[in-house]
RNA sequence: GCCGGGAUGGCGGAACCGGUAGACGCUACGGACUUAAAAUCCGUUGGGCUAACUGCCCGUGAGGGUUCGAGUCCCUCUCCCGGCACCA
C-alpha cells in the first residue's frame, strides 16, 4: 500500500506508522526515524560540520543561492538544489577537501514589509519566525551546513558592511544621485531597477510599471560593462546564463553622427550601427521625450507635435510595447546629411526610445525593418544604398551586409569597410566618431520602502550630500509606527523625525538623513565573502580568509537569478577588486542551475495548490530516501515531474541496501574476483557520474550493483560501498559504518579509488550484425581475434538466416563491441 | 522576429567519441509466502507476426542525406519549453 500523504498531522497517519515502524519493527528492518535522528544529533554535538581554514589542505567552497526566508517554507522543489550542493560538499569532504558549505538569510525585502503593513507586526519579528521555520526544514535535509557561520542581511553587523561598500562606491563616484524618469511600481510603491521590470510589469507583483520622475540613487554599473562582458568567457557557467548576461549587457559597436540642423546652431546627435547606410537616410526621428523636440518644432506644427508627445507620455510601457503600429508626426524642421548636404525631415515617433543611444535616429528605410514600416505608413522616400554581394538590388528592406551603392565616393565598398571609412571621414570633419552603446543602464539603487538597508548619506543645507563616516556605521533602521509607503517618492522613514534629524558629519550643523533604502539585491551582492569570516568586526572579511576560501567553486541555484543577482554580484566583486578588498574578478567559478520540480505539469506553488510537503515524506520514508529520490528523479539541470509513487523505489533500495549490509556483517564472505571487479566498476562509475552531475545515473549504478551483487558482500566491498553512498544517504552510511566497528564518522574516511587493473574485463559480449542489423551476440575472451569472433558468429542461427547463400565481402570488427558482416 | 534548449515504451528516464535502443525505477500483470492483507521475494512488461524458436518484421517527432552501421552527424520541416524583443 502506498501511504497517503496528507498535509496535516492526523492520528490516522500515526497509526499507520505505528503499524509499520512500531509494533512490527524487526531487527532486520532499517528504522530511518530513529537512526536519522540519532546521527543528526551526533553531528551537531560533535560540530562535525564546522570548518576551518587549513592552508595545508585544499579547499572547496560550495554555495547555495541565498534564500529569502519566506513564510510559506520549503517544498520538495526547493530541496533539489540543497540536496545537490550537499552531495557535492560531502563528496569533496571525502576527497580530503576543507569544504565551506554555509547557509544564511537574504532577509530584507518586500514580503515581510507587506506583512507588517497588513498585520502590524514588525518585519524583524516575522523575519525571525520565518528563519526559525526555514532552519528547521533545512535541518530535515541532513545537509552539512556550518551553522556557526550563519548570517542575515538584516543583522546590523552585516549591513554595516553593505553600507560600507556603498560608501566606497560613493567615494569613487560610482554611486550618484540623479533626477530622472524611472520605473515605478504603483502597487509596491517603489522605484525599480530595469532588471526588475519584466515585459513592462513589476517582476515581483505583476503590476504595470509607470514612469515617475524621481531623484534616485544610481550605481554606475555601466562603467563595468566591458569587463562584465569580457570575463564571461572565463566562467564555467551554463551557456544559457552566459547568453542571457551577454544580451542583457547588449554591447553594440557603431558610430555617433552629428547632423547639422537647418536654422539652428546646434547639431542632432544620433547613434547607428550602420554608418555605411548614411546615404540612405531619408528622415530623422526623435523620441517624444527628446530634449530638442520643443525647440525643433516649427511654428505651424506645434499643436500636432505637442498632442503627440502628450499621448505618448500617457501610454504605459505595456501599451507602448503591445501596439507596434508606427505612429508619429513631422516637426516641420530639417537636418542636413553631413555626407551630402541633403535636407532631411525630422519626425517624432515613439518607436525611438529616449533611453537608448542619444534618443534620436537617422532613419534608413531601405535597410531597416522598423524604418521601412514607418516610411510606408507616412509615405516617405525609400532609397536603397546597399546592394547584394552580386551587385543586384534585393527586395527591401534589405538588412544584411552587402556592397555600397548610391553613396558617392564610397560606392563599391563592402558593409564592413564602409562602416570604417564613413566613420573616419566623418571624424575628419568633426561630425562623428566610432562609438559603443550598451543596452544595460546604470542601476537604480534606491527604494522608497522601510525594510532595507538605510543609505548612509546625510543631506546638509550647507555642505550638501555628505557620506556618513565609516566609524559611524551601521546606520541602523529605526522602529516605526507605520510601514505604509507614502507613494510620494518618500520612504516611511521620512516620517520618523528623531531619526531623520541628525547633525552633519562635516559642519556639525543640523541636517537630514537620506530616507531611501537599498534594494533587496544589495545584501546578496557580497554575502559569499562574509561567510569566509562571518564574525569579523573590523573588516567585511579578513584578506586571509578571502584568499583561502574564495572564489566559490560551485554555486548552486535556480536560473531565475541569471541576470539580476548574478550580474550585480559580479559587478560588486569587480569593484571590490579595484579597491583592493579581493584579488579576483569573478566570484563564482562554476555555476549549476538545477531544474524545477513540477507537479501536474506546473511549477509548484502555494497558489496553485500543487505543493508537495517534504516534512511528511521525511516522516514516512526518511531524509535519505527523499534525498536520493530528488537525485533519481531526472537529470538535475532539467525540470522534473514529481510522481508520488516514485520514492517507493528508493525506499526499497534503502531497505535492500540495509539488508545487504546486515547480512554481509553476519556472514562475512571472502572477496572473490568477480565481486572485486564489480566494486571497482562501481567506484569508477559513481565517481564519474558525480563529477559530471549525472546524479540520477549515479543512483541507478548503485541499484544495478545491488541487483548483481547477491545476498552478501565481503567487508572491503561493504566499506567502499558505504563511503560511496555516504554523500547521497549520509545517515544510512553513518549507521552502517558505525556498525562495522568504526568509531569516527564515515566522513573522515577516504573516497575510494578505482584500480585500473580491476576494471579490465576478461570476457566481452560482441554484437554480431549482418549488413548493419544486429542478429545476435557472442561472448568471447576480451582479447579474442577477429577470426575467433567470426568463427563464433557462425553459430548464430539468425546470422546464418541473414547471410543465406550470399558471401561476406567485408567484415568490420570493433574489438569487444561489434562485428559487422557485409554480405552480397 | 531573434537567441537558447528539447521531442526515446503506459510513465520518469538510460545509451561513453557513430557500434546490442529502452539500463535503472515507477505502474500494470502473473506467481511464491500468508487464514487474509500489507510488506517481502521471483517472473513478465515497446508494438506486431509465429504452435514454438536459438526465428521474422516494425520502432527514438516528420522527411531526406552521409556511413559497413545513425537516438547520436548533416540538410529541410513540425511541435513544445525558456529567455529577449521597436536597443537604431
Amino acid at each position: 500500500m502506498v501511504p497517503r500523504i496528507s498535509s496535516s498531522r492526523t492520528g490516522q497517519k500515526r497509526s499507520f506508522l505505528l503499524c509499520v515502524f512500531g509494533r512490527r519493527t524487526n531487527v532486520a528492518m532499517y528504522n530511518h526515524r530513529e537512526i536519522e535522528q540519532k546521527w543528526r544529533k551526533r553531528w551537531e554535538e560533535q560540530s562535525l560540520h564546522q570548518v576551518r581554514m587549513d592552508t595545508e589542505k585544499p579547499k572547496f567552497y560550495c554555495l547555495d543561492m541565498f534564500p529569502y526566508p519566506s513564510g510559506t517554507g520549503l517544498h520538495v522543489g526547493h530541496w533539489r538544489g540543497y540536496v545537490l550542493s550537499d552531495v557535492w560538499s560531502r563528496y569533496k569532504t571525502l576527497q580530503g577537501y576543507q569544504v565551506l558549505h554555509p547557509m544564511g538569510w537574504d532577509a530584507f525585502g518586500l514580503p515581510a514589509e507587506n506583512d507588517a503593513i497588513k498585520k502590524g507586526i514588525h518585519p524583524s519579528v516575522s523575519t525571525d519566525e520565518n528563519i526559525e521555520n526555514f532552519k528547521r526544514q533545512l535541518h530535515e535535509i541532513g545537509a552539512m551546513y556550518d551553522w556557526s557561520r550563519e548570517i542575515s542581511t538584516t543583522d546590523p553587523q552585516y549591513y554595516r558592511w553593505t553600507q560600507w561598500i556603498f560608501l566606497q562606491m560613493y567615494k569613487q563616484g560610482l554611486a550618484y544621485q540623479k533626477e530622472m524618469p524611472i520605473n515605478f511600481c504603483p502597487s509596491c510603491q517603489t522605484g525599480l531597477a530595469n532588471e526588475e521590470v519584466v515585459g513592462g510589469a513589476c517582476e515581483r507583483c505583476g503590476s504595470d510599471v509607470e514612469k515617475k520622475h524621481l531623484k534616485q540613487w544610481m550605481l554606475k554599473i555601466t562603467a563595468y560593462a566591458d569587463r562584465l562582458l569580457d570575463s564571461l568567457k572565463t566562467l564555467d557557467w551554463p551557456e544559457k546564463v552566459l547568453r542571457m548576461q551577454e544580451s542583457w549587457i547588449g554591447r553594440s559597436e557603431g558610430a555617433s553622427i552629428e547632423f547639422p540642423l537647418e536654422g539652428h546652431d546646434r547639431r542632432l546627435d544620433v547613434f547607428t550601427t550602420r554608418p555605411d547606410t548614411l546615404f540612405g537616410a531619408t528622415y530623422m526621428v526623435l523620441a517624444p521625450e527628446h530634449e530638442l523636440v520643443t525647440e525643433l518644432t516649427a511654428p505651424g506644427y506645434k499643436a500636432k507635435v505637442e498632442e503627440y508627445v502628450r499621448q505618448a507620455a500617457a501610454k504605459s510601457s505595456v501599451e507602448r510595447m503591445v501596439s507596434r503600429e508606427k505612429t508619429g508626426v513631422f516637426t516641420g524642421s530639417y537636418a542636413i546629411n553631413p555626407v551630402n548636404d541633403e535636407r532631411i525631415p525630422i519626425w517624432v515617433s515613439d518607436y525611438v526610445l529616449v533611453e537608448y543611444g542619444s534618443g534620436a535616429i537617422m532613419a534608413v528605410p531601405a535597410h531597416d525593418e522598423r524604418d521601412y514600416e514607418f516610411a510606408q505608413t507616412f509615405d516617405l522616400p525609400i532609397r536603397p544604398v546597399i546592394a547584394d554581394t552580386d551587385g543586384t538590388i534585393p527586395d527591401l528592406p534589405f538588412v544584411m551586409d552587402g556592397i555600397m551603392v548610391n553613396s558617392g565616393p564610397f560606392n563599391g565598398l563592402s558593409t564592413a569597410e564602409g562602416k570604417e571609412r564613413v566613420t573616419e571621414s566623418l571624424a575628419e570633419k568633426g561630425l562623428g566618431r566610432a562609438e559603443v552603446q550598451y543596452k544595460m543602464r546604470d542601476w537604480v539603487f534606491s527604494r522608497q520602502r522601510y525594510w532595507g538597508e538605510p543609505i548612509p548619506i546625510v543631506h546638509c543645507p550647507r555642505c550638501g550630500e555628505v557620506p556618513v563616516p565609516e566609524d559611524d556605521l551601521p546606520v541602523e533602521l529605526p522602529d516605526v509606527e507605520r510601514y505604509q509607503p507614502t507613494g510620494t517618492g518618500e520612504s516611511p522613514l521620512a516620517a520618523i523625525d528623531h531619526w531623520v534629524q541628525t547633525t552633519c558629519p562635516a559642519c556639525k550643523g543640523s541636517a537630514r538623513r537620506e530616507t531611501n533604502t537599498m534594494p533587496q539585491w544589495a545584501g546578496s551582492c557580497w554575502y559569499f565573502l562574509r561567510y569566509t569570516d562571518p564574525h569579523n568586526d573590523d573588516e567585511l572579511a579578513s584578506p586571509e580568509a578571502i584568499r583561502y576560501w574564495m572564489p566559490v567553486d560551485l554555486y548552486v541555484g535556480g536560473v531565475e537569478h541569471a541576470v539580476l543577482h548574478l550580474l550585480y554580484a559580479r559587478f560588486y566583486t569587480m569593484f571590490l577588486k579595484d579597491i583592493g578588498v579581493v584579488d579576483f574578478d569573478e566570484p563564482f567559478k562554476r555555476l549549476f542551475n538545477q531544474g524545477m520540480i513540477c507537479k501536474d505539469g506546473a511549477k509548484m506553488s502555494k497558489s496553485k495548490g500543487n505543493v508537495v510537503n517534504p516534512d511528511d515524506l521525511v516522516e514516512h520514508y526518511g531524509a535519505d530516501a527523499l534525498r536520493m529520490y530528488q537525485l533519481f528523479i531526472g537529470p538535475p539541470e532539467v525540470d522534473a515531474e514529481w510522481m508520488d509513487g516514485g520514492i517507493e523505489g528508493i525506499h526499497r533500495f534503502i531497505q535492500r541496501f540495509w539488508s545487504l549490509a546486515m547480512r554481509s556483517m553476519e556472514q562475512q564472505p571472502a572477496l572473490d574476483s568477480d565481486q572485486e571487479k564489480r566494486l571497482h566498476r562501481l567506484i569508477q562509475t559513481v565517481t564519474e557520474r558525480i563529477e559530471s552531475f549525472k546524479l540520477n545515473t549515479a543512483v541507478s549504478a548503485f541499484m544495478e550493483y545491488l541487483n548483481e551483487a547477491g545476498k552478501a558482500v565481503d567487508r572491503q566491498s561493504l566499506e567502499s560501498l558505504t563511503v560511496l553512498l555516504a554523500p547521497m544517504a549520509p545517515h544510512l552510511a553513518e549507521e552502517i559504518w558505525a556498525r562495522m566497528g568504526h568509531t569516527r564518522s564515515v566522513f573522515t574516511a577516504q573516497w575510494p579509488e578505482a584500480d585500473p587493473e580491476k576494471l579490465v574485463q576478461d570476457q566481452a559480449t560482441v554484437a554480431v550484425q549482418v549488413n548493419g542489423k544486429t542478429r545476435g551476440t557472442v561472448t568471447v575472451a576480451a582479447d579474442a581475434s577477429q577470426d575467433e569472433v567470426e568463427q563464433a558468429a557462425e553459430g548464430i542461427t539468425a546470422v546464418q538466416n541473414a547471410k543465406g547463400n550470399k558471401s561476406v565481402v567485408k567484415a568490420i570488427y570493433v574489438p569487444g563491441r561489434i562485428l559487422n558482416l557485409v554480405v552480397k
